[in-house]
DNA sequence: CCAAAATTGATAATGATTATTAATTCTAAT
DNA sequence: ATTAGAATTAATAATCATTATCAATTTTGG
């Protein structure tokens, strides 16, 4: 079963890598549809599959209901803030720091790999949050800088 | 809304208490139907999001299709063994560890918490594997030591 | 170009969970 | 203890995410 380069492979992985918002399926099959019309979500969902499977992408379990994907193979972290429900990566240094401390937990545990999701406020909610003091309990609006059909915030 | 006391809410929590094997919900259905014979997996549902609603189990996001279900609300940490599928709960040493480099990661990050599953061989597999060196690459069954309906081995 | 293999779109099926609803059970106040 | 009102139940339907099926189309290597 050698692997054909069909055209809707190529543009599923191409708009995946254009994003670091770690899109669902069907997240990803609405920005898919805009330049192939006629795919059908079977498609996106078997691909997706197919380039994790090949490590061509990664496929994240995270909290939520829905498998998001990720156009980014390299080792990262990734973080869920609990104002927006959006997915960011760790950056430079705290990212270091998670890898630097994790693998001193394997080795301490005698475990083989984990699977990590940290929960915090996003530098763009940090933002809104400090230039907003005068109502510094209200949680930011997930519609504000995302686009998801539900509230945003994925219950577990 | 006052939560009453019933038959079902309590022999849900009862069978739950006496487990450290982090049920699904289904495999909970099992046994309480042991005990009610009447009761119906939408009922062990209802109770299980009311008695995490109100902290009196955990709901757990791990990997794998299915939500799993803790009678133990005091802190510790989650095992997914590789070769059986269980999950197990990590004890005294490595527990506090996790803690420490976890707590650790936290106050360098910002974050405020975290979702952390551990991938490592269980005890119970660690003793198989050890005891059967003729061979060593071999997978336990997961059969063996866990009454699953699918190959206990959950994909992610 | 051609045959074999891989893939697609459409759609059905599955599995886990949540919602609906009429009937039953709890509760707390008499 | 009785009883009205609230909460809960069992049964079942509905939903949501994902996977499977399959005939038709596309890709591939010779």
């Amino acid at each position: 079963m050698k692997m054909s380069n069909t055209q809707q492979r190529r543009v599923i992985l191409e708009e995946l890598r254009k994003l670091d918002t770690h899109p669902t399926a069907d997240e990803l099959y609405d920005l898919v549809r805009q330049r192939l019309p006629q795919i059908s979500l079977g498609t996106v969902y078997r691909n997706l599959e197919l380039l994790s499977a090949t490590s061509q992408i990664l496929k994240l379990q995270l909290t939520g209901t829905q498998k998001r994907f990720d156009g980014n193979t390299a080792l990262h972290y990734h973080r869920r803030c609990p104002c927006c429900g959006r997915v960011s990566d760790l950056k430079g240094e705290e990212m270091a720091e998670v890898e630097r401390v994790l693998n001193e937990l394997l080795r301490k545990t005698g475990c083989r790999s984990y699977t990590l999701e940290l929960c915090g406020v996003c530098p763009a909610c940090r933002k809104q949050q400090s230039s907003s003091r005068e109502n510094p309990e209200n949680i930011n609006n997930p519609k504000s800088h995302q686009e998801n059909k539900n509230d945003g915030i994925e219950r577990q």
